[in-house]
DNA sequence: AATGAATGAGGCTTCATTCAT
DNA sequence: AATGAATGAAGCCTCATTCAT
């Protein structure tokens, strides 16, 4: 595929992948058809195929742009803050700022985790996050800032907690961004030990 | 539909219970068919039909049907417990061990979050793990044991490091129970700062 | 088939023949499945095959049941008037009355007369009625009491007249027989130019 | 639904309805499948999809379309006839015609009229007919060309006597119309008091 | 780049009928 | 005589994808 596109054409694409990100946090994946993509922009089907080779393609793009979006907004917030325990802070709250900006995101994203065909690409970003979390959590062990435990474990307890509170507070509810990320920094701080 | 099931047909209906379940879990609800279902199970397909309405009824069923057992499995091990930062602590390890020996349930439900079709469903069953947990942190934060916060809140975090946690070393990977219970125990009181 | 049947058989049998011909009616014959009718009446599957070979059987008994209840209504009627225009006066009327206390079996034959599977049936029984309506119309023409026309043609209009109202004033709607009955008869008399 | 056809897309539409509507005259509705429509076109079925929303929207837009048909042959046939009896008489004969040039709709539309799925679309044709008699037969009244008597009876018994006709000897049969027509208006006229 | 049309495999569900008990 | 269970063909409809224009 890799088309060169025209400044229009990657108007389009990316037209078409906010619509489908939208269609499917509503009805789910599978139950959203093609068709319901192109109606829904009032274009006709070979405009799709004309980006995409296939659906299951399309949302694999979605899901590599969400999560490279989300990455970028986690290291700008965090810089270069020296402290460990900071930078975890930020991230979390970072996470917690973007899900509320792209709740579309969220529930594609929790889909995809469960689906044999998407878990790989999906595999491979939480790979990525927990990666940098992990780092962060053997400075601070390092560092003496928290006690010597499986730093996996934790990473994995921090992003629950993250994901938990998302789902509840910012994507089904609309609950202020600072209350939650309060509460999530203060749960995670606590629990890992610092 | 209610029908007058003999012994037979009791087993039966359980029979497709399980290897829906089991399919499901491998491959997703949407791309198992119901001739997937009793193929599998070498019968016809007017079998499927006999004892559910649809496909759609029998997610719901397993659904119903497996957090009523995870809710009996975590009430036998509370028992009458006193403590209520212990009755969390038992209800997370009993958490893990029974989705330890549900392996499948656990991708299931999953997805179900993500579909409106079962979300209802879903949501109901959340709500009451949400609401014992609650119970629990209400009277820990009387009985002066934790500080006052907002109990809601602290509940999602408990039960998202369980989520997170299950995932990766229980359903996923396949660490002593133990070790992973500890880890959880250990985050959550710490968490919620018991 | 055939069976010999006792009291209490004979009895199911025609138990079965009318909770059909209500459902046929109500729902037509196609769309009404053997499991309609048996789990109506609060009984199993093999019931119906015990009385009837197949759901094609049943229908087929139906209407010639029916028919001859009719033909036996007729005959009665008319015993053994011996003015010809009469005769089909009576006629007539006793067909309204017979299917205003029949009303299932109108839209049932009507059915039956669009389906291959059964229109042999009803043709047979449309011919008797024709037959028996052309012999009163020629002795009505030998006796100089009607001009001379095709009886054929004539027979098929006085049937045309009574199915009309028939379907309007006493199937669909509750009109006293007696005024439709008038109706009828007026029309057909004198359109025979009697 | 309400597709934008192109001239190609049209013709295809009218060819499903065609056809379908022969097939649906010789088996009947619910005995023909989808499936045989489009196979006797050698076409793929989602074309059938592409073109109507259900087997049933289909035979609705059959019924809906051939009955537009009727009445424009009905209205054309009148012009502006002053004798209300003379316009009957047109009518009774303009019906006779278009049914031996529609033979297929015959049948299709006596079925429907007995299964409640259609009735509803039915009705409202057969209402529209009906008001046009009645119409007519009024006028007759009012004129003094004929007693007074219920015009919605008169009107009924009117179409009977067209319905059978048309059934023996132009449908099943293959008399000429004129004959038919002949004895139809005859018989009507008669049966008027005209 | 884009459209309407077409394909055809495959999914869900129904149902007449048969069978073991 | 009667029941619940089972069969499996067949029906309606959806949908990802391709094609001609």
């Amino acid at each position: 595929m890799r088309r060169k596109l025209t400044q229009r054409g990657r108007q389009r694409r990316e037209q078409l992948m906010h619509r489908a990100a939208r269609l499917f946090a509503e009805r789910g994946y599978d139950p959203t058809s093609v068709a319901d993509i192109v109606e829904s922009l009032g274009v006709g089907k070979g405009v799709f195929y004309w980006y995409f080779t296939s659906k299951e393609e399309l949302l694999a793009e979605i899901l590599k742009a969400s999560n490279h979006d989300l990455r970028r907004r986690q290291e700008a917030a965090i810089g270069d803050e020296p402290d460990p325990l900071e930078r975890i802070a930020i991230g979390v709250r970072a996470s917690l700022e973007w899900f509320r900006d792209h709740r579309d995101y969220f529930s594609i994203i929790q889909f995809a985790a469960t689906d044999e065909r998407f878990a790989p690409v999906l595999r491979r970003n939480r790979e990525t996050a927990l990666g940098d979390t992990i780092r962060h959590l053997k400075d601070a062990i390092v560092a003496g800032r928290i006690p010597d435990q499986d730093p996996e474990m934790l990473a994995l307890a921090v992003l629950g907690v993250v994901e938990q509170l998302t789902r509840r507070y910012l994507v089904d509810g609309d609950e202020p961004v600072d209350r939650v990320g309060a509460a999530a920094v203060s749960f995670c701080l606590h629990g890992l030990g610092g």
